[in-house]
DNA sequence: CATCTTCCTGAAAGCGCTTTCTCACAACCC
DNA sequence: GGGTTGTGAGAAAGCGCTTTCAGGAAGATG
């Protein structure tokens, strides 16, 4: 059999390198690796012979040999909003630390590619993160029962046997609520997430729950971006919330811009909440009440459950991580109906 | 040998998958990829025992035989600054209609790890793609001496047998400065960016030029995140300077921020300009006079050429994408010596 | 009806590496 | 000194796939 790689000079093999080093294959694999003692002569030469050659082994031919890739696949919605940048950062330190690539795929907020990307992640790494995906409980029972290690994060479902981490959404929204109740707010708006997301259920979950506090909420579908905020923005001064809350801060920025052009002060006439707390240190134009998402932890959890997962092979319960609530400049007790003309 | 794949259970193989169907395993490979004639009815039954046993194809063995990954891999800085998801985007784009996965590393602005990535991308991708590298030429050169498809963007070393695309700063920076002139300034300064990047020292280079136009220039030490942007622009107003301009957008976001809590009016007392025009709608403070980098078309260029190069083997000359001025409201006349007191 | 194509299919080799297995040699003990 | 153990290096098998090669069954031809 030919070279298969047309056009391109012939690779260096570890065989190119022990015959340059006098020695066998077998041993310059023994010598990169550490996996056996070797006379340290021979070693010399053999690193000599790397040097020379430029020899570098070839992953793929490792993988095999190995039965694994050195190399977890994270799937993400969205690289342009900060949230997961975040959280890959963190991944790729444990993973790092583990000595294992990190291969990041992302689906554009397209749930129907997400099985594929997935099927393809799990054809070439040892494991894999997905985070927040946004597939059917269906689809994600099939792809956990492919017995590959895979790890959820932001997305719980019960009764899956995949590990999963996430932060307590539900919990962040109660307190955002609570925040809200206290003020005096009664009647809250929510800017919605994409439908298909279980993030955007949670806090539905507990914004319903919240009608326990003596709110009442008016869900607006949205989406999770600016634009989508300042777009949907529009219909909350028709619902009569004197609060809205939102699915994410970028959303909320965006509402608030939109408020300020149609003249509705914030937070005077209109409290707004967001969520998540990214970093926007000294960009964004407003200073959001909002509640923290730990980001880092729940990378680093997520990736060291991963680890656990492919090299013991068992896996604990769901993780909640706790959110915190952040008061800031978005915020108010609502005006009075007797103020209302002041 | 056993299996190495040590606590999982047995993969199912090419072979199982012709025992189940009847069929040798080369006849599931030709079926699978289409590459020969087979029988209708073979075919089928091949599909069906496919689904059955949920078999996937193992990527490196097919790395491994078919002498390629059908992967490339990029290398970006930074995550976090929305300019690299953007040429990310695109890159993904093209690389999927070339049917090839997209490995994304991160260095995290540290141009100490940038050499080992690299080396890791070549030996589990067909190609890589280097955005904005902050490594020396020296590197580069040892790099690109490698003998594997490389394609650099936003970073351009005469001589270098790589393929490059590239935003043209210097022309960008050039264009504020024509503006700013025009404006009337005379003493303008710069928060500069990364000692270690290209993109920095060529928008240097046209802060030099500009001189020619009767612009004079401090250089201030800086960095690329708004939080720096925030911090070194404390040191703005002691120069003198009737502008500012900056290595990128949220350096200017920063900057801004800063100004207003010294006090100082923008654009009335300081214009300010920033680089790129990243997408922040509705969320920035502050609607900044900047260059536009056409970030989609670099990542869809770089892909292409990278794609190029895989297959064809053969490289064209660096190409600089134009960048475009866009005057919002970030920028004004200077006042003049008499105004200072109104 | 024998022979030559054509077409498909299975067998087998090989991709580059790791990891046995095997064996030569040396050191050790009684 | 013969037998035993231990050590380190090479040979070879095998990871799962693709692709060449060779051969059997149809179909075409004279």
């Amino acid at each position: 059999m030919r070279n298969l790689r047309q056009g391109r000079s012939t690779r260096v093999t570890i065989s190119d390198v022990g015959a340059a080093a006098g020695v066998s294959a077998s041993t310059v694999s023994r010598v990169l690796n550490g996996t056996a003692k070797v006379d340290p002569s021979l070693a010399a030469r053999v690193h000599d012979a790397v040097r020379q050659l430029g020899y570098r082994p070839n992953a793929a031919a490792q993988g095999l040999a190995r039965g694994e890739w050195g190399t977890i696949g994270v799937l993400v919605p969205n690289l342009a909003n900060p949230y997961f940048p975040d959280v890959l950062k963190a991944v790729s330190a444990v993973a790092r630390s583990h000595g294992r690539r990190v291969m990041v795929m992302e689906t554009d907020e397209d749930p129907s590619i997400e099985h594929d990307l997935v099927e393809d992640l799990m054809r070439s790494c040892d494991g894999v993160l997905l985070c927040s995906p946004r597939m059917e409980r269906s689809d994600l029972v099939v792809l956990t029962a492919r017995d590959h290690p895979l790890v959820l994060l932001d997305r719980i479902v019960p009764g899956l046997a995949a590990p999963a981490v996430s932060a307590d959404f539900f919990g962040g929204m109660m307190l955002i609520c609570g925040h809200l109740a206290q003020l005096g707010h009664r009647r809250v708006a929510y800017l919605s997430g994409p439908e298909v997301s279980w993030a955007n259920s949670e806090r539905i979950r507990a914004l319903e729950a919240a009608k326990a506090f003596g709110l009442s909420v008016t869900i607006l579908p949205c989406g999770s971006t600016s634009r989508c905020g300042y777009e949907a923005a529009a219909e909350v001064p028709g619902t009569g919330a004197t609060a809205l809350t939102t699915y994410n801060d970028l959303v909320a920025l965006g509402a608030v811009a939109r408020m300020r052009e149609l003249g509705v002060r914030v937070p005077e006439e209109l409290s707004v909440v967001g969520f998540d707390d990214i970093e926007l240190d000294h960009v964004a134009h407003t200073s959001l009440t909002t509640v923290s998402a730990p980001r880092g932890q729940l990378g680093k959890q997520a990736a060291e459950m991963l680890e656990t997962l492919m090299t013991e092979g068992h896996d604990g319960e769901p993780v909640y991580l706790p959110m915190e609530l952040h008061v800031r400049d978005s915020t108010a007790p609502p005006r009075m109906a007797g103020e209302l003309a002041g």
